[in-house]
DNA sequence: GTAAATATGTCAATATGGCTGACATAATCT
DNA sequence: AGATTATGTCAGCCATATTGACATATTTAC
């Protein structure tokens, strides 16, 4: 592949992201809310009742910076809190009934985007996309994405088995 | 496409961004400078002599955002400015050579990171990717992000025909 | 030639979301 | 019993974005 071909990529990146994150934005500040808070109730809509530190894991982020978006979330009724059975230090995440549906109506406009953009007449456009995105990770962090998202897959969109 | 193949694009597209920043990342906390001084380098190298407004355009910031950063591009000599010659108000944006070379050393990781994804055994994944990325980028915005590259390609990676 | 519009810069105040460091509590593990 | 772990919280700092107001020089339109 051409450099030239190469930096266009570079600069997809750029303002695919750019896109991306755009719809969300604009309802989150009808709740008050900004990107963080997306991120947390996005990933614990995923993978209910997992730990603060598998939340700090995935975002990459400071408990601190995690603690105040949280008790925002708290506060307001998105999230809640349920101390472990097995280890009762624990404070398992969980989406209240609100949370749910706003992570839903948050995800609207982007699984139409995804969809959207890889609705492409020739190949597999979804499939190619899926492995270069992935590639995309880093190698170290590869493993750990791919965990992730099978996990998540497992649990499944919309049910809440660990709930 | 299942809904779980699209959130998982969905959280690909954070990761994968997550980790396409990082490098640079590291490279600009050794010069005190931060994300927002890598986009007004880069779009700048790949443009040279383009105009605050044009930039501004790109970036979706306000002029008082860019003008913290470019101030201290500037007073550190990666950026100059020089008086349009039709309009005599522009202060069209250049790299020094210093600017320059920062400029590809940031864009190093990067090219190698998406040469990485791309080189997929199979399809022509590049291409594929180019689409799908491109038609993540909003209806409204697909234009002006085709004539960027487009007319970026055409000036050319490390050439400055417009200097 | 004057008035309006444009390109740019700057001052001040504010918000978001990161960070580090320090310290506290409760529970589990060794 | 002591060390480690999971979590929370206080305080302060930094980067990057925002809005609103105002200033200057230049170009364009009538």
């Amino acid at each position: 592949m051409s450099d030239q071909d190469t930096v266009a990529l570079i600069e997809l990146m750029f303002f695919a992201y750019r896109d991306f994150v755009s719809d969300p934005d604009e309802i989150l500040d009808q709740y008050g809310f900004g990107r963080a808070h997306h991120r947390v109730l996005h990933f614990v809509g995923r993978d209910p009742g997992m730990t603060v530190q598998q939340l700090l894991d995935i975002l990459r982020i400071t408990k601190q910076s995690l603690g105040r978006v949280l008790k925002e979330l708290i506060d307001k009724g998105y999230v809640f809190q349920k101390e472990g059975e097995s280890d009762r230090r624990q404070r398992l995440l969980h989406l209240t009934e609100a949370g749910e549906e706003l992570r839903q109506r948050l995800m609207g406009p982007q699984m139409h985007r995804i969809r959207r953009a890889v609705a492409q007449p020739e190949g597999n456009a979804a499939h190619l996309y899926r492995k270069v995105l992935y590639h995309m990770v880093s190698p170290a962090n590869r493993e750990a994405v791919r965990g992730w998202i099978e996990r998540a897959s497992l649990i499944g969109e919309g049910e809440k088995p660990r709930g």
